[in-house]
RNA sequence: GCCGAAGUGGCGGAACCGGUAGACGCGACGGACUCAAAAUCCGUUGGCCUUCGGGCCGUGGGGGUUCGAUUCCCUCCUUCGGCACCA
């Protein structure tokens, strides 16, 4: 294939712009702008489909560059993890060579296609100079009180053989292998999310800058809920309280549901007649994993304890059960069951044949326990609920509430879907967690002075045994305690990656500061970061836990904002030619690597952002890429064949006349369109501008002296999407400087005029003529000119004209009979 | 079930705030160059009809608002995404 020479092109100018240092970060920004793409997990070669994010951002940067603001753009790599466990497990290899390996790979890639990055602000988060921070973290939240250990139910991954936090567990399965998550009874590390739960929430609403989509998912992943708690007495003084939202069907209770791993059940049943019973259903349906547990087509089951409670306002005795439909994690563990309101409870009570009684009468309707077939959900008016009863219900759940309040039974409350981040993981390719267990003295943080708790590098033995492999390394566990100096223990468990990458885009403003995680200038100078680009699927992963250490970096007095990132954007994926996403596993991914070798960087640049909008899912063609090198192509040959003709003189008579003039509209209305689509993210459409104006280049005289400017603005304006064409071209022009030190070009409003517009003329809304008229001619003139065409004529010819719309310089439209 | 996004030629996709639907690219067809092929260049390309002037239909289906709707409203269908026994 006979192209242009893009191989030489692409590594002289690669090698040009390192000498000149040209990504560089300036250490004293005027105008910053901090533009960050979510960093990477390091696999290697990088495919194309994971380049989309790079080339964005790229596209953005360099644009940026040349109007003249100062830049912050950094990468680096999210290093700890799985797969490079597995690697080692597989193949002997040590995780750290293994990934250091992957991360040189990756750079390369990157680099390869010339993606803008100063890489000495580079971050790695498997380095000690980088977790040592994450360990700090840990303490300074272990301070706050933010950092606790419980011994709680968590997701359990058999496969990976490690918990999970809720955020890694999809529909049941294991975000990572799709394994069904059981639950096991640990006791692990949490940090206080759900303190933040409120605050989440609330500055949603100051993320002008974030896709609404991304803002809706993480305020149903917080799920705030509204109601009230309500104590019902036991026998002995005790009481069970529960959390309700609607407090209007108190009456209603004819049961209580509580969670299997309620430890509170045990203790009620304790040597009473149903105890066997009881605990063998505990038993059971702890065994169930998530998925079966909460699928909807399972039948509800529960067992009676034959033990009762007093329902506080109407003093009624009501059966207590357990039932697995209930989660122990929400709200009190223990649910009112309202068989004849909520159609969960309904289910139950029909199976167990526990009584249904209606409180709540719809209007015009009237139920009758016996003849109901589902449960009746909606608002309606007070019944069988004295004193409260003919209250409109919704009127009623305050009225309930408050005289519950008045007597001490109750209070208004809140209640949070989210749950605390579990961060403990039985892995050991990760941060050790910087606690020391003594038997004497407890749980102890390690000295701050004493961080990095650096991993064991030798006599690691990584097969997963569902223990953390640091617990089998006794030079790492083994410690000596803080407080009374005698034998204690390291905690042998690693923290959740997402740890890593909820700061690092904070490290990147001081990425080698050996004496502090950040300098609190070099984040004042580069922080908040001014536009992330990432893929939705970390909507309610990564960007809420980064919103969260901000929050508490905040309160911290660490940094001077308290939310991470002012504008987001989300990415679109990458697809094969079937609709599959692309990935290194599925084995349909396009390497990088030999894509350059055969096309050029520049042409997978183009290629895949013309081929489609950026914010949606696209599909990697073969054919994508034929249309982007032809247009390369196409360019470089047009500057190469013309370019003795090419008039020297820069300036040019002004203005100019004719077809100059028609040119140099066009080339102003694409500077207009090229500078709005990618401020828009419209790069497809930015492409299909050049791509016009290049049409109507290769038709001028190039001896012409706007042909020399088009050109030179063509070069700017390619300069983001295929930047070393566009430095070649520059040079070729006789440009000494790099193109991206050049100005962005500017267009001139005046030169966008036309002299003549063409008007179109519709007949009842339907195109019946074009007229080519003088630009603000007056309306009764255009309406004349419109009136008198003789296509106009032919359908206006003996019918009563109605009415003439007129837009100005667009069309007239004839209104008839 | 609830919430959200989307549905446009053979294909990827354009169309500002309601004003020429299909920009740009791919593919296809015809032609030029060539011994030939590739590459390149020129032309045509939504469907149907046509006396070659033009006409009718057409943006998932149906309805509505409007002089005019891919765009706004109602409703239905399909696809994708989020939440889903959260009390």
């Amino acid at each position: 294939m006979e192209g242009y020479p893009f191989k030489e092109i692409e590594s002289k100018w690669q090698k040009r712009w390192e000498e000149m240092r040209l990504y560089q970060t300036p250490s004293n920004p005027k105008r910053k702008f901090y533009l960050l793409e979510m960093y990477p997990y390091p696999s290697g070669d990088l495919h194309m489909g994971q380049f989309k994010n790079y080339l964005i951002g790229d596209v953005i940067t360099r644009k940026k560059m040349m109007e003249g603001y100062d830049l912050l753009h950094p990468m680096g790599w999210d290093a700890f993890g799985l797969p490079a466990e597995n690697a080692a497990i597989k193949h002997g290899i040590h995780p750290e060579e293994w990934t250091l390996k992957n991360i040189l790979q990756s750079k390369q890639t990157l680099q390869l296609m010339g993606i803008s990055y100063d890489w000495d602000r580079e971050v790695t988060t498997c380095l000690p100079d980088y977790y040592k921070w994450n360990q700090w973290l840990f303490l300074k939240l272990h301070e706050k009180g933010l950092a606790y250990r419980a011994k709680a139910y968590v997701n359990w991954c058999p496969k990976c053989k490690t918990v999970l936090a809720n955020e890694q567990v999809k529909e049941g399965l294991c975000e990572r292998c799709d394994t069904p998550v059981t639950k096991r009874d640990l006791e692990q590390w949490f940090f206080k999310i759900t303190a933040y739960a409120e605050r989440l929430l609330q500055d949603l609403e100051k993320l002008d800058g974030w896709p609404e989509r991304v803002k809706t998912i993480q305020r149903n992943w917080i799920g705030k809920s509204t109601g009230t708690e309500v104590d019902f007495p036991l026998d002995k003084g005790e009481k069970i309280s529960v959390f309700t939202t609607r407090s209007d069907t108190l009456y209603g209770v004819t049961f209580m549901a509580i969670a299997p791993e309620t430890s509170f059940v045990k203790e009620l049943v304790k040597g009473k007649n149903r105890e066997k019973e009881v605990l063998q259903y505990i038993e059971t349906s702890l065994h169930h994993t998530e998925i079966e547990r909460t699928s909807t087509t399972r039948e509800k089951d529960g067992v009676f304890t034959g033990e009762y409670c007093i329902n506080p306002l109407s003093g009624e005795k009501v059966q207590l059960w357990v039932a697995d439909y209930v989660l122990s994690s929400y709200g009190t563990g223990i649910v009112m069951g309202v068989p004849a309101h909520d159609q969960r409870d309904f289910e139950f009570a029909k199976r167990y044949g526990i009584p249904i009684k209606v409180v709540i009468q719809p209007v015009g309707e009237r139920l009758v326990p016996e003849e109901m077939e589902e449960a009746y959900v909606e608002p309606g008016v007070m019944t069988n609920s004295n004193p409260f009863n003919d209250l409109p219900s919704e009127e009623g759940k305050r009225w309930v509430t408050m005289k519950l309040m008045e007597n001490g039974l109750g209070r208004r409350k809140v209640n949070y879907r989210i749950r605390d981040w579990l961060i403990s993981r039985q892995r050991y390719w990760g941060t050790p967690i910087p606690m020391i267990h003594c038997e004497q003295c407890g749980i102890l943080p390690v000295a701050e002075q004493n961080l990095p708790v650096l991993l064991p590098k030798e006599g690691v033995d990584f097969r997963p045994k569902g223990r953390s492999p640091l617990s089998s390394v006794p030079s790492f566990m083994e410690v000596t305690c803080p407080s009374c100096q005698g034998r204690a223990e390291r905690d042998p468990d690693t923290m959740d990656t997402f740890v890593d990458s909820s700061w690092y885009h904070l490290r990147y403003a001081d990425p080698k500061n050996e004496e502090e995680i950040f300098s609190k200038p070099s984040v004042k100078t580069w922080l908040p970061i001014d536009q992330y680009i990432g893929g939705v699927e970390h909507a309610a992963g990564h960007l809420i836990y980064f919103r969260f250490f901000t929050k508490v970096l905040y309160d911290l007095g660490w940094i001077p904002y308290d939310e991470p990132c002012l504008r987001l954007f989300n990415h679109g994926m990458v697809m094969d030619k079937y609709g599959d996403v692309m990935s290194k596993s599925r084995g349909n991914a396009f390497p990088v690597g030999p894509f350059v070798e055969e096309w050029g960087a520049d042409t997978g640049r183009i290629t895949m952002l013309f081929i489609g909008p950026p914010g949606s899912d696209s599909r990697w063609s073969e054919e994508g890429v034929i249309g982007s090198s032809r247009f390369l192509n196409r360019i470089y040959r047009l500057v190469i064949e013309s370019l003795e003709k090419i008039p020297q003189k820069k300036k040019r008579e002004n203005p100019p006349k004719g077809k100059d003039r028609n040119l140099l509209r066009k080339l102003n209305k694409t500077i207009k369109k090229v500078t709005e689509d990618i401020d828009n993210f419209g790069h497809n459409t930015a492409i299909a501008a050049l791509m016009e104006f290049l049409n109507e280049l290769v038709k001028v005289d190039p001896s012409v002296p706007v042909f020399r400017e088009s050109l030179e603005v063509f070069s700017r304006l390619l300069a983001p999407f295929a930047p070393h064409l566009a430095e070649e071209l520059w040079h070729l022009l006789g440009e000494e400087i790099s193109v991206f030190r050049a100005p962005w070009p500017e267009y001139d409003e005046e030169m966008l005029k036309e002299k003549e517009i063409p008007i179109v003329v519709q007949v009842n809304g339907k195109l019946r003529a074009k007229l080519l008229l003088p630009s603000e001619l007056e309306e009764e003139k255009v309406k004349e000119a419109a009136l008198s065409h003789k296509n106009i004529k032919r359908y206006t010819k003996g019918k009563s004209i109605k009415r003439v719309v007129v837009v100005p310089e667009k069309l007239v439209n004839v209104v008839v009979e």
